[in-house]
This record gives structure tokens, sequence and C-alpha cells, in this order.
RNA sequence: GGGCCGUUAGCUCAACUGGCAGAGCAACUGACUCUUAAUCAGUAGGUUGAAGGUUCGAUUCCUUCACGGCUCACCA
């Protein structure tokens, strides 16, 4: 029925072969002495004479990536969770029988082998084999050894794959998960406690966006996926956990692009009784952080495309990141004429004019939030906060104290990408009730990513929560910027992709 | 969802204007006791993503579909 290759054949072969002989292929348990990282740090240095002299014996254990025979001796290298090392089989040394064994062996295989470490005339760290121990079988050949696997699809569905004959590749999942873990400690040691909310919501808000849908059998009720945490942290604010914060998982029923996966990981966190200024110093504190303790540095580089070429940056995250509000980057960076900023009329023909595509049921507002997208955006590649931003993009944020029509908001743009958004927390129970009643008549004429009425949110600020200020930082992305990776897809370990054909 | 590009051996890639589908690595057989993209000699490996169509003849041209990449729209 099921097509097999040959190169599968003549290895299930194998295994039958190994079992003919009284070797399990596949054994229990072994005993390992060391690390290969760890032998790796330790002894690189060390000449071959003072290796000699120390008589070191190890015991290692990890699969075999390459391997060049030679008659009655063989050099493979085998490579554990820490490193790679290379180890020489010599017939003299572990005898004719455990030789052919060995022979046996192919590359991804499991071994483990016990010997001398010393170093060979060339100087490599090598552990010179007295018996090999075959721990696991492989049956399907692994990519070649020199270009490795390259197709993307093959990457990203078999990741296994992919980390096995792609070293780059876990280092960026290990960059990831130290940024994480950076940012855990960043707000632990200011005191944010740390909560999960659900993610099965039966009123999806705190975002903008089109949730997905589920259902809940015993209660027979329709649940939906959150598309953010934000309510449900804010009530925990009103409860009286004044700094909070949740490092979790949102899903948005959107389209799949290099910047987006359907479900996406977001930091939230909440700090009472502060405002949208104290959360730009901090974040700026946070970056530098993340950049010090992780990476040792404040300057990352930075590939983009323009022009079809592929150019290299430095986003430098060392000097104080500029504020601009919002308005003023249109006219600034987007070169935008002021009159056309502030006349509706104007901003609609501009533009059309520049093929903007432009909704008919589009607000002014909305249409500032396009040319924004479409002028300003692209230029922003040093870290730059843009604040204040138009009442109507924001239902949540609280109204600027000597300008209703504006926000306490800002977004952290760095590298043309929206990595933060944050505001100053609408706290008003009467204003907000206002605001999810004009959203619930967007949503009744069409806008599916308008946002739903939450009474019990509701409910929750009336009984009173403090002044507040909430940001949100975007986890994959900020992946993104820190490792130089063109596309989300590169940061998440399973992105999502259609069924298998 | 739209546009453009791609899918050939396990992997990485060739095959000119439609004319016998090829190489390197991996595999297999053999030689080789310090190699490292080991080397040398030989062998095998294919429904060219799928289904139709045009043609004497299709990897190549056309149509539809599947999957993927980039991009636009939407969005963080």
């Amino acid at each position: 029925m099921e097509e097999i290759s040959d190169l599968i054949k003549i290895r299930r072969a194998k295994v039958q072969e190994f079992r003919d002989l009284g070797v399990n292929p596949y054994i229990n348990r072994f005993k390992v002495s060391e690390f290969i990282g760890k032998l790796l740090e330790t002894f690189s240095e060390e000449t071959k004479e003072d290796l000699e002299e120390k008589n070191l014996q190890y015991t290692l254990a990890g699969r075999i990536l390459s391997r060049r025979k030679h008659g009655k001796t063989t050099f493979c290298n085998i490579k554990d969770g820490t490193g790679l090392i290379q180890v020489y089989i010599k017939k003299n040394d572990i005898g004719e029988e455990a030789y052919d064994l060995f022979s046996k062996y192919d590359i991804g295989d499991f071994m483990g082998v016990t010997g001398k470490l010393s170093k060979t005339k060339t100087g490599e760290l090598t552990l010179f084999a007295k018996e090999t121990t075959l721990l696991s079988k492989s049956l399907l050949p692994l990519p070649e050894k020199w270009h490795g696997l390259k197709d993307v699809e093959l990457r990203y569905r078999q990741r296994y794959v992919d980390l096995i004959v792609n070293p780059d590749v876990k280092q960026v999942f290990v960059y990831r998960s130290k940024i994480i873990q950076a940012l855990r400690e960043f707000l632990t040691d200011r005191d944010y406690l740390e909560v999960e909310t659900p993610m099965m919501q039966s009123i999806p808000g705190g975002a903008t966006a089109k949730p997905f849908k589920t259902h809940h059998n015993a209660l027979n009720m329709d649940l939906y996926l959150r598309v953010a945490p934000e309510l449900y942290l804010k009530r925990l604010v009103v409860g009286g956990i004044e700094r909070v914060f949740e490092i979790n998982r949102n899903f948005r029923n959107e389209g799949i692009s290099t910047e987006h996966n359907p479900e996406f990981t977001m930091l939230e966190f909440y700090t009472a009784y502060v405002d949208y200024h104290y959360l730009m110093d901090l974040t700026e504190e946070l970056f530098r952080y993340i950049g010090t303790k992780v990476f040792g540095t404040l300057k990352f580089p930075y590939t983009y495309v323009e022009n079809g070429e592929e150019k290299e940056g430095t986003l430098d995250f060392e000097p104080a990141f500029k504020r601009i509000p919002f308005k003023e980057s249109l006219t600034e960076i987007g070169n935008i004429p002021a009159d056309t900023v502030n006349d509706p009329q104007k901003a609609v023909a501009y533009a059309l004019e520049h093929k903007v595509p432009l909704e008919k049921k589009d607000s002014p507002a909305k249409v500032m939030g396009k040319l924004f997208d479409h002028f300003v955006e692209p230029n922003l590649v040093q870290p730059v906060f843009i604040i204040d931003y138009p009442l109507e993009l924001s239902p949540l944020s609280k109204k600027k104290e000597d300008d209703p029509s504006l926000v306490e908001r800002f977004e952290l743009f760095v590298a043309r990408k929206e990595i933060a958004n944050a505001y100053t927390e609408l706290n008003d129970p009467i204003d907000q009730k206002e605001r999810f009643e004009e959203q619930v008549s967007q949503r009744d004429s069409g806008d599916e990513e308008a946002h739903w009425m939450d009474n019990d949110f509701i409910r929750a600020l009336e009984y009173g929560m403090p002044p507040t200020a909430g940001e949100g930082i975007g986890i994959d992305r900020l992946a993104m910027l820190f490792t130089n990776s063109q596309s989300i897809r590169d940061v998440i370990l399973f992105p999502q992709l259609k069924k298998e054909s």
C-alpha cells in the first residue's frame, strides 16, 4: 500500500539485523558521564600533550551527523543538546566484532561512546572510542550535510528536522526563550504579579479583531478564543492587583503574513497610579535590559529590503527613543501637507490620489490611520514612540486633559513594525460605556472587528479602578527584532500552515 | 481574497526554442588505520505536486486543483 523508498527499506532491514544479533536498537537507558558542550568549553584550548597526560575518560551520547570512513578507522561527529564533537573509532581499539556492528550505524542514529578525550594531529578535540553503543536507530535519512534543509515548507512542517540540521534555528529559539525570561525578571523585580486569565471567553474583548469561535458542549455555550487579555487584567487592577502582567497566547481570525500568525504571544502589563509617560520610560528601560542581559549589546543588525535589494542597517536602543505626536508624524515623517491632515475631505482626496485603499465607511480618523500606515510607518526604523492618537482609533484609552479629541496612547515602532501599544487606561465607567455603545453600532453596521459590549467589565469599572496605564508587547515581533528574523514563522516553532496535501 | 513566482531522486539543484530526465551529497558494493564537504572505483535510485487538454512526442505549452514563498488588502 504505502510506497517505501529503498533507503527506508534498507534501514528497516538493519533494525531487524541488529535484533537478530541480540542488539536492542532502541535501548531503555544509557548513562552519560558528561555533556559535549561542557567538554568543548573545558578542553578546547588545551594541548594534545596535556590532554594525553590527564588520560581523560568520558562516556558521551549523541546523534551521528556525519561520518568519514577509512577502512579500519572511522571519524564521525555526534551532537547532543549542548554541542557537537568528533569521535574516532579504530578497529584495533574496539575490536573486530564491535567495529563491524558500528559500521552498520547510520547517519541520524543515536550512539553512546566511551573513550579517551584527546586531540587529533590537526588539533581537533576528539573522543577516541573504546566502546560504542547503539542507542536509537533512525529510519529516515537526514537532509544533506552541506546545504541542510532549505525548503521552507518542510522546515516549518518538520521543525524537528530543521532543528537537527540547521544549527542557527535552535539559537533563535534559545534567544526567544531568554528574552521572555528577561521580561519576567524585569517585571517581577518591580513587583508585578504574573497571572493567567481566560483564553476562552464568552465576550471577546480588548482589541479590534475577529475572534475564533468554539463551543462548549456541557455548558451548551458558544465561546471565543481571546483576542486580548486586557479586560480581565483591568478587572484585576480593580480588585487591587495594582501591578499585574500576563505572557500568553492571543488568537485572531485574520490573515497570515510574515508578521502575522493566527496565534501569537503577547505580554500585557498594567500599572496603577501612573500614566503613559511612565510606560514610555519603562519601555525604554525594558529594551535596554533585554539587550544587555540577553545579548550584551544595545546595537542590533537589521536586514531590510529596499527597491528589491537586501540592505543592512543597525538598530540602536541606546539613545532616548523619540516621541512624536501622531498628527505631527503625518506631516513631518509622512510629508503630508498640514492643511490636508487637518481637513477630512482633503485627507480623503490625498489618500485616493496616492492610491491608499479606502473604504466608504471609513471615518476621518480611520482615514488618518491609513495615511499613517502608508506614509509614516514604513519610515520608522529606529525606535520611536508615536503618541496621542485620535480618540476614535482607541476605544479603551483615556482622553487627553487638554484635547479630548486625542487619547493618551503610544505605539512603539522599531524596524518598520509596531512592537508595543500602550495607553493611560480609560477608568470612567460612563465614558467607557458610551465608547462600547459606539463600537456596538459600528459592529451593527458591519464592522466585524469592532468591540463588543461587556457589561461585567463596565460593572467592574463602576466599583472604581485607580488611574492606570497598560501596555501590550508582541513577543513574536520582539523576538524577530532581536534576532533579525525576516518572518514571524522563523520565531514560532510550529507556525500555522494548511493541511499537508 | 487578489497579483507574481515556485513544486524534478531522501536532500540541494540542472535539463536551451517541445525531442532518450541528469549531477553533487546521502544510500548500496569494494579499496583505504588522523579524516573533516575525506578520497578512489562501481551500483542502484524518478508516475517530473495532482487531474485533464494540445501534440507524432510534454519536466517544458494550455486549463483546473493542491501546497508553499513573496507581495497587496486586513491586522499586532
